[in-house]
RNA sequence: GGGCCGUUAGCUCAGUCUGGCAGAGCACCUGCCUUUUAAGCAGGGUGUCACUGGUUCGAAUCCAGUACGGCUCACCA
């Protein structure tokens, strides 16, 4: 409103029959000299200068200004527009009126808000005082909203799913556990979405998609956060190859809406999101990555030898696909700044994916990585109930060796699998780091309006 | 969970090394000022120096513990 009333006089020359306008909004800056007052108030929409004067107001009128009026009141104004000597557009006050007292000041307006602490545990002040972090999360709405108009354009249903699970599963994560008292029995917060949406797919619903929280019991840094918004996307009758196609052009797609270009900046780099995005195979990534052909070292021991011969430092892992990942993730993922999608996956680390075609080791699975983020996980989805019982088996057996973050045997999926999925592509991808993306923040917790903090005790 | 750093006025920060009356700017309060915009001028300090204990004639300052936070490593997407 402050925005289009100064608009509104930008065209005119303010005279004295300009006429009578009602405005409101936040005091935020106030300048008085004596008899008159210049000030500042701002609503959702920008801010406006306001000029009072004991002679048009009143005696009284002033002084109860000068009294009572402070930084931070929310006040109703009426008046006409005028132009300063330096051309600025302002309401001449006739009268004003007091809408909500603020009892507590604003940050200080030259730095502002800068403790960290004070910025997430009382976001609304850093909203107030720092106009980035506010563009932050318009931004933010604003790609969720392209997001949702992309699929929905192109015949996706949104649906919702339960966050509460008897069984979790569709990642590998540790996950909150919580308890129903009426029914007596423990149920998870979602890791995923997954499972659910796939039993739509078998239900008929070709094309669904879910942008809600997942929750996974993991520690806080500047990547990760215990709840996390994630779309997953799922289309029957396509596999991983249609999901890229999807991917690259939604993104971009996203980017030129809200941003108004395909490129972005993060950090130190520009990022150019045009499709078609980089394709390389994990094969030959970790091959010009680290110079081992993963394809050549068949089994976990074969692979720790090449690994030592060659001197490398890597973290050893407990069998051939986690091994394959840990090298990925060392010696690859980071010089990953364009958008990538890394494809073709091992299967020991993909329960839910299919196998590619005559392969026994590999799955039709990809990740996206932007900037050496990883963003996204997609997979043609495994449709066999047979070859899920076993790779469940196969989790679960890593589950009871102690591995935590191993998917737990599901009966009830294989089961829904067993009535017959189509073939299905799907898709996954993180909304949190995407936003740091498009709105160049190197922290997860500057994209979530209200981060996970240690709760404090009540002062 | 480990390592490093931090916590002083409502906000942004000095002061801590080398112990000696609790400081500055903004905000706030008082007075002046009818085209200012980080308005200006004159005056005012509004405080559990995070908390608990210790050393000391004396602690914001030194020591120990606790809480909370930041960065980072680990874990993870």
């Amino acid at each position: 409103m402050a925005k289009a009333l100064q608009k509104a006089g930008e065209g005119e020359t303010p005279s004295a029959e300009a006429p009578l306008l009602s405005v409101a909004g936040r005091l935020v800056s106030v300048r008085v000299m004596g008899k008159a007052t210049f000030a500042h108030i701002r609503d959702g929409t920008g801010q406006i200068q306001i000029y009072l004067r004991q002679d048009e107001v009143g005696e009284a009128g002033y002084r109860q200004w000068l009294a009572y009026y402070d930084l931070g009141d929310f006040v109703g104004v009426q008046g006409s527009l005028f132009r300063t000597r330096t051309g600025e557009v302002t309401l001449r006050v006739s009268s004003l009126v007091m809408l909500a007292k603020a009892l507590r000041p604003l940050p200080e307006k030259w730095h502002g808000l800068t403790d960290v602490e004070l910025r997430y545990r009382q976001r609304y002040l850093d909203l107030i005082s720092n106009a980035e972090v506010r563009n932050t999360f318009v931004i933010r709405s604003r790609l969720v909203s392209a997001i949702r108009r992309f699929l929905d354009e192109r015949g996706f249903l949104e649906v919702e799913t339960p966050v509460l699970q008897p069984i979790y599963g569709g990642a590998a994560a540790r996950p909150f556990v919580t308890h129903h008292n009426e029914l007596d029995s423990d149920l998870y917060l979602r890791i995923s979405d997954e499972l659910y949406l796939k039993r739509l797919i078998i239900g008929g619903l070709d094309r669904v998609y879910e942008i809600g929280h997942d929750f996974r019991n993991e520690g806080v840094s500047t990547r990760h956060h215990p709840e996390f918004t994630q779309i997953e996307v799922y289309q029957a009758y396509a596999d991983y190859n249609e999901m890229m196609r999807l991917t690259e052009e939604l993104w971009h797609s996203a980017a030129k809406q809200v941003l108004g270009t395909g490129q972005v900046t993060y950090q130190d780099h520009t990022i150019d999101l045009t499709p078609p995005w980089a394709r390389v195979t994990m094969r030959d990534a970790v091959l010009q990555g680290c110079g081992i052909d993963i394809a050549q070292e068949s089994d976990v021991a074969a692979l720790r030898q090449r690994i030592e011969e060659r001197g490398l430092k890597v973290e050893l892992k407990a069998n051939w696909g986690k091994q394959v990942e840990e090298l990925f993730e060392t010696f690859v993922q980071p010089g990953l700044i364009q958008p990538t999608f890394v494809m073709d996956y091992p299967l020991d680390i993909s329960p839910l994916a299919k196998k590619k075609p005559n392969e026994e080791k590999w799955v039709e699975r990809f990740e996206i990585f932007v900037a050496g983020l990883e963003c996204g996980n997609a997979f043609s989805e495994l449709n066999d109930p047979l070859d899920q019982r076993q790779r469940f088996e196969s989790q679960n057996a890593q589950l009871v060796d102690g591995d935590e973050e191993a998917h737990p045997m599901d009966e009830d999926w294989i089961r829904a699998l067993e009535h017959g999925m189509p073939p299905t592509g799907g898709l996954g991808f993180g909304i949190d780091r995407m936003t740091m993306l498009y709105t160049n923040n190197p922290s997860i917790r500057d994209v979530i309006l209200f981060p996970a903090l240690r709760s404090k005790a009540q002062r």
